[in-house]
DNA sequence: GGTTATTATCGTAATATTGCAATATATAAA
DNA sequence: TTTATATATTGCAATATTACGATAATAACC
């Protein structure tokens, strides 16, 4: 279908999909790793750093911000993105945790 | 148009993208959570655990095998089926990694 | 007011994903 | 060899995603 049946699943589950797929986009990733790198603020030249239009990096950036990965503010006629770090620690922490859950007691 | 352009981007960000992307389903989550918390390999009960057909839950064992997230080995006339450590001890570290670099001197 | 620069929205075409019924394959047991 | 059980593959319909041109909205500047 290409729908996928979240009502049979739980809101954790649907939430983690939804954060990864948020994720689950070159362009997405390179948006992040970007505003990793200059590591502040950045207002108004994603654009410009990216091989994508306008109108599909404003889309990319508006599914980031949808999931609470950047934040933006308006800051006169351009727009300051950043990256939200609460977001990263949970991930983080929710994988490590698999990993020391983990014993790799496998066949 | 829904293809991605992935040629624009480099190998390293289609990686992250992809394997975010298998696990970008709540099912596929779901799958994931299971493995964990039976923290040991499972040999053929996965179909009888999710609200899902049994083709559909192969295609997804496959996604997750593809992207190295699981691995399955043959026994007997069932499979069975465990997590792979390493894969989340990375995502871990470069998450993380993320949050550390991430000085937070935000708008 | 009008102009310019920046970002958002709309509409749409191309492609991808999801889910399942039907069927195929594989292995064990009888 | 036949039968039962477990998993994979195929084919397809419904829906989602991606990208972009055209256009709108917003805000600074003159």
């Amino acid at each position: 279908m290409g729908i996928t049946k979240s009502e049979s699943f739980t809101t954790e589950q649907n939430d983690m999909a939804n954060l990864f797929k948020a994720m689950a986009n070159p362009a997405r990733v390179a948006i992040i790793q970007y505003l990793l790198k200059v590591d502040s603020c950045i207002c108004g030249d994603i654009v410009n750093e990216l091989p994508l239009a306008q109108p599909t990096i404003s889309q990319h950036l508006k599914e980031l911000k949808n999931a609470n990965i950047i934040q933006g503010t308006i800051e006169g006629k351009s727009i300051c993105y950043c990256l939200n770090k609460e977001v990263f620690e949970s991930i983080g922490r929710y994988f490590m945790g698999m990993y020391i859950k983990l014993d790799a007691k496998c066949c």
